[in-house]
DNA sequence: GCCACCCCTGACACTCAGTGCAGATGTATG
DNA sequence: CATACATCTGCACTGAGTGTCAGGGGTGGC
């Protein structure tokens, strides 16, 4: 079971190569100033094999984006009804990172190239797009049915993607130098706390309160209380304690 | 004053005689079956006088994307510091939301074109992602110094542009139909309530509270209070008190 | 009225990304 | 050895985008 198989995913050296001879070029005269001629040229194959592996030059930037997707949806798809699911999507923005920092050399590289060519940096928009619908639809899902159920999913979504993004690119811009698991950990973990489960909210002393508070949460021992200014004590505390489950 | 002085926005009618032309030929058979050499014919110009005005052949599904960026650009340079700074970037939105309201057909239809084509999704979104980043920037450069505050204005950019665009695109899917300022002063409402002004959390009772939570709104004549669950509730009320400024 | 000047426009030629097609090569199976 | 199949290559073609230059229609000075 060396290299035959039905397996799809039996990367053939060719490809491999391809993106070799590109990042060599890329990073010694530039990403525009490569020809897709140059590169197959230095891979020693035809002009046309290029195209069978990657459908643009743009992505041979990112080869393994494709399968990393298809790796988080599965992680979705195969996710239970006892599921946390705010804290699932954070998870599987963990996995995607994972990616990132199994080789740290070739994302800060191509890091930096796509900070600099503008093409790529709206190729890698669009990738990162359908992580973000990924999530989304995930989270779409669990929310069916109640209101603001898909823009709460689609915030959300949002939400985890930055601070995914954001301590990732603090990660990229330090030359792969510190912990990245430790710092999307944090960030991920301040989105959590914002969005985490439905606040165990114990109701709204005074008659009719506001529009729902989603940031109203919940963190283990914690019991958040969301009352009119106006509303007596007593009824505050009756509130209270029915909350505890005591009432 | 009609058409001559040195105002960079006196617009020559053959950018819009182009927009037309192009958005003629795009609805009747569709984006990438017409080429910028049946637009120009159409138009009856030059194939060069297209590029003169569009960069590239998506710009022109976008024609005033970019003044529209650019007053937003400015709304937020000319903030002051008596503005609340969430509400400042939700304003925002809902200044990119009157561009697209100001001619629904337009939207509607440009809409359409960018569900399917991908091309033209992958340029939406990297001028989508222009806004987020001028939106992230003016939230940066006020949370700089606490801790978190760059990753807090990523997380609220995104969340405020995820909304906005909830709202926007049920508006467009519904064909225009509907009140769209309606619908994102509610989107962007809930994205208000859940980061905006920095709870006026009623204090933790009973020992250490968990890590700060962005979420913990405030809504005008609504108090949260958080509170350990095993609290005792003289305790509870006399946080109470004292949040309310009677203790 | 005439000329110089300048900006806008159009036409041509060119590069390069991406596609379709036909043929060559290599390999496993009868 | 012959056949079937998959993979690779070369070639020709479309279309987007750019550089360059010549022409044309205004404007200001003489």
């Amino acid at each position: 079971m060396s290299s035959s198989s039905a397996v799809p995913a039996a990367k053939p050296p060719m490809r491999d190569a391809l993106v070799a001879a590109a990042f060599r070029l890329f990073l010694e005269r530039g990403y525009e100033q490569t020809t897709v001629d140059d590169i197959v040229a230095l891979a020693g194959v035809g002009r046309r094999s290029f195209f069978r592996y990657f459908p643009s030059k743009e992505d041979v930037v990112f080869p393994d984006h494709e399968r990393c997707l298809a790796d988080m949806t599965a992680f979705l798809a195969a996710s239970g009804a006892e599921h946390e699911p705010v804290r699932r999507v954070c998870d599987a923005a963990r996995m995607v990172l994972g990616m990132y920092a199994e080789n740290p050399t070739f994302s800060v590289q191509r890091y930096r190239l796509t900070r600099q060519v503008p093409g790529l940096r709206a190729y890698e928009l669009s990738v990162v797009w359908r992580y973000e619908r990924a999530l989304a639809a995930y989270l779409r899902g669990w929310f069916a049915g109640q209101p603001d159920g898909t823009l709460r999913a689609d915030v959300i979504a949002a939400a985890v993607v930055a601070a995914h993004n954001n301590a990732l690119r603090s990660w990229l811009r330090s030359d792969g130098a510190g912990d990245a698991g430790a710092a999307v950990d944090h960030a991920l973990g301040c989105v959590q706390r914002a969005f985490g489960r439905p606040a165990e909210v114990a109701g709204r002393a005074g008659g009719s309160g506001p529009a729902p508070l989603w940031g109203a949460g919940r963190a283990d021992d914690v019991v958040v209380l969301v009352s009119r200014r106006d509303a007596p004590v007593w009824q505050v505390v009756r509130e209270w304690e029915a909350a505890l489950g005591r009432g």
